[in-house]
DNA sequence: ATTTAAATTTAGGCGTCTCTAAAAATTTAT
DNA sequence: ATAAATTTTTAGAGACGCCTAAATTTAAAT
């Protein structure tokens, strides 16, 4: 009889999504140290709760060994990006908040437990795929898929694009964007890469822009 | 300088919530045991919860004597309340949810700590005056009144109103009202009272219903 | 006015989640 | 291969919110 009991705690919760994320979707094993720094707690209270999840049997823990999310742990941390996800479409789309605000407020909400609230606002967003960073919705099932983006720095120059999503979704990364009139669905072409820097030279709706190497390596494109 | 440090927990928030709507809007004294019995808790846990609200300046409180809100208290009772109602409305309202549902999920939305998210939602919702049964929502400052609802039961013969709330919102009366066609907006006419069970025969709608004393001292009208 | 009953508080303890400090294991460097 | 540095775990403790059991205060009953 497995242990279906899935009443997490706030604080597991965000274990088990700082695992996922940190691993790979969870398959690679993580250590100690890094889910204290993201976490910003103590390798001893990370070790602690490990031992709690691994109880759970949402962890694969041995001692020393890192930790990695079991088949259990994968699917409870995608409902919880689900639902962190469609609370920012939610947050955006109909309360009008920008897109560098709603990650606190998400961070939140991603928590509230109803399966009717979350399917019904899913309905009510029309069942939307990407959040406002870009970044994929699970469905249901925990399934999702992210076309074929590509980091803008990883482009062969010439390459015509849609902006689709940032890696970086930090809030001043994105007020950098928005400063720079970059947002999701602008057309890009590369029109050449500055090989001494790194950086490149592209071309954005009608306007030539000359971005840096680390704003090149946080925007996702989708090749057309 | 005022302790303005509004972290509250959410044991603390539904404490405060508890002796709002106890002890008459949180300006009478209410009992230890009252409080137990509505948080199905038990006293001793009360008395020590009452200590850290008394300390943090939220209820006035003196051993053996009962609590009641402080200023303090009764503006942070009326913040929640705002967003448990706001809630409902939008779970009503945008997400389908019947009057019966509401309930649970507020009580988790409740939590959640963001003025903007709270001002956007009202927005969202047109500024609603009334929660989905009947109970006024307070404005941003905690101000709400009540037009002039009074009980069916307490009501003279002849009277004509419209079903403006309930005062039992529990699942097993909503889903009563629910199946005998009573819903807020209705407009009744008391037609006759049964004196000797103390039931009332009303007009609602253009149907003539037979109602028992205590349906009729849950559903409030108002006069026209 | 005492006694009895009921309500309230105190005392001590438990589970959760966190911390610091110290011990153990692993990795890196020489 | 052994020593040094780093990472990880253990041990012990504290804040929180709850509990049980016992003591205290208040209210009710005779």
């Amino acid at each position: 009889m497995p242990k279906l009991i899935k009443v997490m705690t706030r604080s597991e919760e965000n274990y088990i999504k700082t695992i996922f994320h940190l691993g790979n979707k969870g398959t690679e094993a993580v250590s100690t140290n890094g889910i204290a720094v993201v976490m910003e707690t103590k390798p001893s209270s990370v070790t602690d709760m490990v031992k709690k999840l691994s109880e759970k049997d949402l962890v694969n823990y041995k001692k020393y060994q890192g930790v990695s999310l079991t088949e259990l742990g994968k699917k409870t941390a995608l409902g919880i990006i689900r639902k962190h996800r469609l609370w920012e479409v939610f947050l955006v789309e109909k309360l009008d908040f920008s897109w560098d605000e709603v990650h606190d407020v998400a961070e939140q909400l991603e928590h509230i437990k109803s399966d009717k609230l979350i399917d019904k606002l899913d309905s009510l967003l029309n069942y939307p795929k990407f959040d406002p960073h870009g970044d994929p919705i699970p469905d249901k099932n925990g399934a999702f898929k992210h076309g074929d983006r590509k980091l803008l720095s990883e482009v062969p120059v010439e390459s015509k694009g849609i902006c689709v999503g940032v890696k970086d979704s930090s809030t001043a990364f994105l007020k950098f964007l928005d400063k720079n009139n970059i947002a999701l669905g602008d057309e890009i072409t590369i029109l050449e890469k500055e090989e001494f820097d790194s950086s490149f030279y592209i071309k954005i709706g009608e306007r030539r822009e000359h971005i840096s190497n680390q704003i090149a390596s946080n925007l996702y494109i989708k090749i057309s």
